[in-house]
DNA sequence: CCAAAAGTGTTGAAATTACACCCATGT
DNA sequence: ACATGGGTGTAATTTCAACACTTTTGG
């Protein structure tokens, strides 16, 4: 089944991937979780994992569940950390490699998440999870936090086409404060990374605000150059 | 030997770590690497490292092959990421998980480095290494340099007591740029986390300089308040 | 007395913050 | 006509970057 084994002295273990998936909908941070539907521990909530199998890599491992979940594949993911207290799992020594992903909540499929028993728990109403999952959540949102700093990825988050104050209320459920609007739009704007459209999303107010999207080329092109993207 | 396995049906692998170690001495950044002195690869360098064992959790097994190696305990360590790719390791399915490691040169133990046939290698003269470990080095490097722009881990490199011309020297090693003196002493000492003390190091002029110490405590009070230590 | 490194202030530019009103339109 | 959210500019403040000379002292 797999090559010849050179290491046969050491110990070996199991390797699990669980995914932090980010949506944004309704102006609310929210965390997609999943209710196990047998024992142990029926109807607690944990995140989406999975074993890593010796013919995939850690990445495959979290975008294989995460596409049985959600349909999406392509989905923004990053490494968090390893989870690898001895006693952490109590089935086996098992390390877990956090990965948090953000997904943009107009695009899942609605049918699988159900299926999979799956549930969008906004951040401040999130209960206890199992395991180290607490833990886990916790990091990556200060992750998010200090990572969307420094580069752009709340588009990841909103759909194709958003509106500036849908970006600012992102951002605001990001870092949980207040900005002043002219300021962030001043600021974002000179990134010189968003395209606007000519339509406009009249679905919050009379006035209606423009569509604009990100131009993902621009974005790269400042990256090499090593701009910074602070908001 | 363990405790009853839950999980039979799943894959199990190698869980291995590495250090990437880097040290600062005579104004230069150094990485400790090992020549291996036995085949396969006999000769070739390779970073430190150690399987994880069943019992250890992963930074257990990095503090514990440090320690092995420098003769140091409490060294500054943090996770980088793993290296996970199915091909890495043509042993057998080994995952890695790098970690970076900044010690005080002048506190290691020379007989153990020698003694493990390990070595300093100034960066810019560093020559391939084995498997993905040219790329640990290189992310490293990247998170070091990220790292050090808020938070003043460079401290943790130099000695107890340090010049401030030495830290500057520092810093532009880690950015590889020089650096305006008043300015940086301007920004450095404004953070309030050093401590002047009254001698003077007189290894490099006839004038001397003061040397300095960094105040832990109020660096802590700092971190809590979510100051940032951009230099 | 002089070479060599340590130490020190000021000024202009740039970025950031604070702040308040008009606009467009569906009802 | 009015309520609602969208959109805009300016001035004060703070931060950053550039810049050159004096001090100390061992040899």
């Amino acid at each position: 089944m797999w090559k010849e084994d050179k290491y046969g002295m050491h110990d070996k273990m199991y390797v699990a991937t669980d995914c932090i998936i980010f949506g944004f909908d309704d102006g609310i941070l929210k965390l997609l979780v999943f209710k196990r539907r047998i024992a142990p521990q029926e109807g607690a909530l944990s995140l989406i994992g999975s074993f890593v199998k010796l013919d995939e890599s850690v990445t495959e491992a979290a975008n294989r569940v995460l596409e049985e979940i959600t349909g999406l594949q392509n989905v923004f993911m990053e490494e968090l950390k390893t989870y690898n207290a001895v006693e952490r799992d109590d089935g086996y020594r098992c390390i877990s490699i956090g990965q948090y992903a953000l997904i943009r909540i107009d695009e899942y499929d609605k049918n699988l998440v159900e299926k999979h028993n799956a549930i969008w728990y906004p951040f401040d109403e999130l209960p206890a999870l199992v395991l180290d999952h607490d833990q886990m959540v916790k990091d990556a949102l200060a992750r998010l936090r200090r990572k969307a700093r420094y580069q752009p990825i709340g588009f990841e988050l909103l759909p194709e086409k958003f509106t500036l104050p849908q970006l600012q209320i992102l951002y605001e459920a990001i870092y949980q404060k207040k900005m002043d609007s002219r300021n962030f739009r001043k600021k974002v704007l000179s990134f010189g990374v968003l395209i606007k459209l000519e339509e406009k999303d009249k679905s919050t107010s009379k006035k209606g605000a423009f569509y604009y999207k990100f131009n993902h080329e621009k974005y790269q092109e400042l990256i090499a150059k090593g701009i910074n993207f602070e908001v």
